[in-house]
DNA sequence: AAGTATATCTTGTATATACAAGTTTAGGCA
DNA sequence: TGCCTAAACTTGTATATACAAGATATACTT
């Protein structure tokens, strides 16, 4: 069975994205809402929570709810999206470089991390190559007792689609971190720096539905062609 | 009233934080819940989503919900939080330079965002010293409009408290974008920059509950002390 | 002993009802 | 006209019930 408030969900969000409702707008009340998907308000409120986490409703208390554009801007580096997800919602034509692919070595510090007693630790190097510029430099660890096997075509695709569609595996939840650092000499083989003497690193740990740390990520980008874009709350308390 | 589920919400976090729930242990069943705080099923349901959404535990169907540590890293810079929250909540001793307070000239670029039709639009620079270095330069803008007055005093405090508090405006949410640039001529004169070549800049708008834009803020790090920490859920789709 | 089926836990979804609380509208009164 | 009140909307909270679906433990069968 498909979950009703979610399809209920994306269809509001079709029509906001096709400005059949457009911005600043209200929505229909929650009981109009009722009538029009045939459904209860308590699966029509769901569905409007969802559309106020992700930016694209304003919830107000006895008057409604409007349609709020600050989605158009979206970035999204916000969130777990991977890549390839990410590229093609852009639109960007760009390349993905297999720079390395095996096991680390003993001494390497993300071992302990990824607390895998005596086992082996994927690791994979990337570079992302955006109208012909090497701007990102991709580093995955993967844990080999989840991911068995992990290959050079795997790597040049999605590694996320494999991990969810072929493996199986649910992805909970992550940390990430945003710190500017010096550039490595790693960054200097693999990037087209140009001089630039700082490099803005994602750090990434994460986790599966069951809470086991899954991987760890570091995503290290050129400081001009790095961007990121948040929807925020106000929290109150 | 006070709302039940944030109550519950609240007193469980605290239990967590207090470590009277330990990481990595299994909440209460939510029917077990029902009876510990002698309400339904779907009020603890509300408690339960919030602790997810925030971090503090992974829901597990069929099984329970966990409690995670990843908020002991937290350093929210996510979230719309003011200096004075965040610096509270860390412990850091630092001091607040109000560098200029007044109306914007008729050519600034701002004033037609913030879009106050012949009205004027306040801007205050605050330098932040965290021992003994100025670390970070906010660049404040306000639309006179909806706040009519402000004082070194209150800029010296929080004037998020004074917004919420005195004027009673509430805060619906913020879009955030974190980029990388060149110090400017202001950056220099009111930071230590000590030779960096870049700064890091969170620039946010901010939009009242009735969705009405009501600041714009330019919060400029120095690169080394800047961090960035981000919880994030997996959205499925 | 091993595997299978069943019962019984767990969380997830959908529905209905009731009332609280904020906003707007309509009407009435001065 | 101007102001106030009441009614009729809106969303928010709390409760109850029913069933679906995943996980686990138990008992039974082979």
């Amino acid at each position: 069975m498909q979950k009703k408030y979610l399809t209920i969900y994306d269809d509001l969000v079709k029509k906001i994205k096709g400005k059949e409702i457009p911005v600043n707008t209200m929505l229909p009340s929650e009981n109009e809402l009722t009538v029009q998907y045939e459904t209860s308000r308590e699966t029509i409120r769901k569905a409007l929570n969802l559309l106020s986490q992700n930016g694209y409703i304003q919830k107000i208390r006895g008057k409604g709810s409007i349609v709020i554009d600050v989605h158009k801007f979206s970035f999204p580096v916000s969130g777990i999206v991977s890549y390839k997800e990410l590229s093609k919602q852009l639109h960007l034509s760009s390349k993905t470089i297999v720079q390395e692919l095996g096991f680390i070595k003993e001494d390497e510090e993300i071992g302990k991390e990824l607390d895998t007693t005596l086992e082996h630790v994927w690791k994979v190097i990337r570079t992302r190559e955006i109208s012909g510029e090497k701007i990102i430099l991709d580093k995955d660890y993967f844990n080999n007792q989840q991911v068995p096997i992990l290959t050079k075509d795997i790597c040049e695709n999605s590694i996320y689609e494999y991990i969810e569609g072929q493996l199986g595996l649910t992805i909970g939840f992550a940390q990430k971190e945003i710190v500017v650092e010096e550039p490595t000499e790693e960054d200097r083989r693999y990037l087209d720096l140009e001089g630039f003497s700082n490099i803005v690193v994602i750090k990434n740990h994460v986790y599966l539905e069951d809470t086991s740390l899954f991987q760890y990520t570091e995503s290290r980008h050129r400081p001009d062609k790095f961007r990121f874009i948040d929807f925020a709350r106000r929290i109150q308390g």
